[in-house]
DNA sequence: CGGACAAGCTGA
DNA sequence: CAGCTTGTCCGG
């Protein structure tokens, strides 16, 4: 098959020069793989004589193929290239490239979320250029064997002292710290600083952290393909953050690929995060705080059962117990995973549910139109069975909440989605927005789940673990009990585990149920699941074994 | 990917 | 059968 010789990236070295008896002849044949888009297999070049000794495998080098000049990365040195193949030599050395380690990693990401190697090789290649790296050595370094290094998952609580732990992992070598976002990288970054250990930035500060120039290499989910020739220990924090997996195919995750390249490196490996995913429970060993210093490392949980409200008031999301915190003094966060002012609305005269003429999906209203999710089509606010102008949210928005939530308090609210990216911070004491608020927002005294149920209920096989991480979120927002900070859950499923595990400051509740489901139902991490799609993929899943 | 080349189609 | 389109193959 054509396409498993690129995705099995053999990496090839050449012997050490040997007082050059042979080194002066016989010219050094590598093997690339070219930046090219469904190329999927390698080709032989010669090395041209200026270029000595200095290529290496995972460098960045320009070919002539098929007439037209490309790039492409280095994946073997000193190969036996196939008979009868006029070879041509490199036309130009264009930047060093990702360390032969890294090179095999995505070799081994590519079959495992099925993709070309080409995209993971960009991800793990230099910004910019950089010179021949001094000192990288010309003989793949040492596979290590042996007993594999241990594997810790450490839960600590959200307002946890994720810092001190994370430096506190660091164990000599070079340790990959590997975050879900830039923002929590930077932080850690300066923690590192202050604790006296000198820091590579990832991607930025790519040429220190291959040149082993730094003690820690620290970025957002593309560290976890970092050089680092001293690798000694790897840490992912916030394992459970869906920001660590890549969205475009191959979709990696970067813990995943951070489990796998300390195993091959015979490093060090340490997940942290307030609520563990199942992945990361199933390989590693589990440590947790104690139960005082996990209770203490939650805020204060308030759970408004909304079977219980008034009748007369249950309809609206503004229970009795959020409309007396809006009348205190407190910064308050609203979420509500809705956009827009209302998903599903019905007709106030004929009660008829506002579908689209075209398609007849259920439509959104968003400021004065309804809006089709699925063909796009937009009309104003009239019902099209009896023509009356007024609708009833059934499924409300945050816009919608903004204004009544205005109406509750008489002072300015400020509305907050991923399309409202922060530009400053927002200056209302009362915020209302979807789950992107929570990224958003730096300070906040109360944070109030409108409706968990709607994540809870999510048909999505991981819709309890996202509902657990987001709830961690919030949580870190507010910090420990001591701060006085409040976290508000209106539900009316007050006996979920994800409620309770809040409830008691105690995600490890939430796992027994789930990973017994996932079993049963084949869901990961007891089996892997692939989206088939196109043309052929009735054809396709045919030929798979049941 | 994009160039080369072969097979297939069309119209005079 | 020239002139064109469409499809398949392959690159070192």
């Amino acid at each position: 098959m054509v396409g498993r010789a690129a995705r099995r990236v053999d990496v090839v070295t050449t012997p050490e020069a040997d007082g050059g008896a042979r080194g002066q002849s016989a010219r050094v044949i590598v093997r690339v793989l070219p930046d090219v888009r469904s190329i999927d297999k390698t080709f032989d070049y010669l090395v041209p004589d200026r270029l000595g000794d200095q290529v290496r495998v995972g460098d960045l080098v320009r070919i002539d193929l098929h007439g037209r000049r490309v790039g492409a990365w280095i994946v073997g040195v000193g190969v036996n290239p196939p008979a009868g193949v006029a070879l041509k030599a490199l036309a130009k050395w264009s930047s060093s490239g990702p360390p032969a380690d890294v090179v095999d990693l995505t070799g081994w990401a590519a079959w495992r979320w099925a993709g070309t190697a080409q995209h993971l090789l960009a991800t793990a290649s230099p910004p910019a250029v950089v010179p021949p790296i001094a000192g990288r050595p010309t003989v793949r370094p040492a596979v290590v064997s042996g007993a594999a290094a241990p594997l810790d998952v450490r839960r600590i609580a959200p307002a946890g002292d994720l810092e001190a732990v994370v430096v506190a992992a660091h164990t000599g070598g070079q340790t990959l710290v590997v975050a879900p976002s830039i923002a929590l990288a930077r932080v850690l970054a300066v923690a590192f600083e202050r604790a006296g250990r000198s820091v590579a930035r990832y991607p930025r500060q790519w040429a220190i952290a291959a040149g082993g120039r730094s003690d820690v290499v620290v970025g957002a989910r593309t560290a976890a393909w970092a050089p680092a020739p001293r690798l000694e220990t790897v840490i992912v924090v916030d394992e459970h953050d869906e920001a660590l997996k890549e969205e475009r195919t191959p979709a990696w995750h970067a813990r995943d690929v951070a489990i796998e390249r300390a195993r091959r490196a015979g490093a060090r490996c340490v997940l942290t995060s307030p609520c563990p995913s199942l992945e990361a429970l199933e390989v590693g060993e589990l440590t947790f705080p104690t139960r005082d210093a996990e209770r203490a490392g939650w805020p204060l949980v308030d759970v408004v059962d909304r079977g219980d409200e008034d009748p007369r008031t249950r309809r609206s999301l503004v229970s009795e117990r959020l409309s007396r915190l809006l009348r205190s003094d407190r910064r308050i966060v609203c979420v509500l995973n809705t956009k827009g002012v209302a998903r599903l609305l019905s007709c106030v005269a004929c009660r008829s549910i506002a579908r689209c003429e075209r398609c007849d999906a259920a439509v959104a209203q968003h400021d004065g139109h309804l809006v089709c999710a699925r063909c796009g089509e937009v009309r104003p606010v009239v019902c099209a069975a009896c023509g009356a102008s007024r609708m009833k949210a059934l499924r409300p928005g945050v816009s919608r909440l903004r204004s009544e939530l205005e109406a509750a308090t008489g002072e300015p609210v400020v509305e907050l989605t991923a399309a409202t990216a922060a530009r400053s911070a927002p200056a209302a004491r009362v915020i209302v927005g979807t789950e992107a608020a929570l990224h958003q927002v730096r300070e906040a005294d109360v944070v109030v789940f409108l409706d968990i149920d709607a994540e809870l209920l999510a048909p999505r096989y991981r819709a309890d673990e996202q509902a657990m991480g987001l709830l961690a979120r919030a949580a870190r927002l507010l910090g420990g009990r001591a701060g006085g900070g409040r976290l508000l859950i209106q539900t009316s499923l007050p006996d979920h585990p994800v409620v309770q595990a809040a409830l008691l400051a105690d995600p490890g509740r939430l796992v027994v149920d789930e990973q017994a489901r996932r079993r049963l139902l084949g869901f990961p991490p007891t089996r892997a699941l692939a989206a088939v799609s196109g043309a052929g993929a009735d054809a396709f899943l045919a030929t798979l074994p049941p």
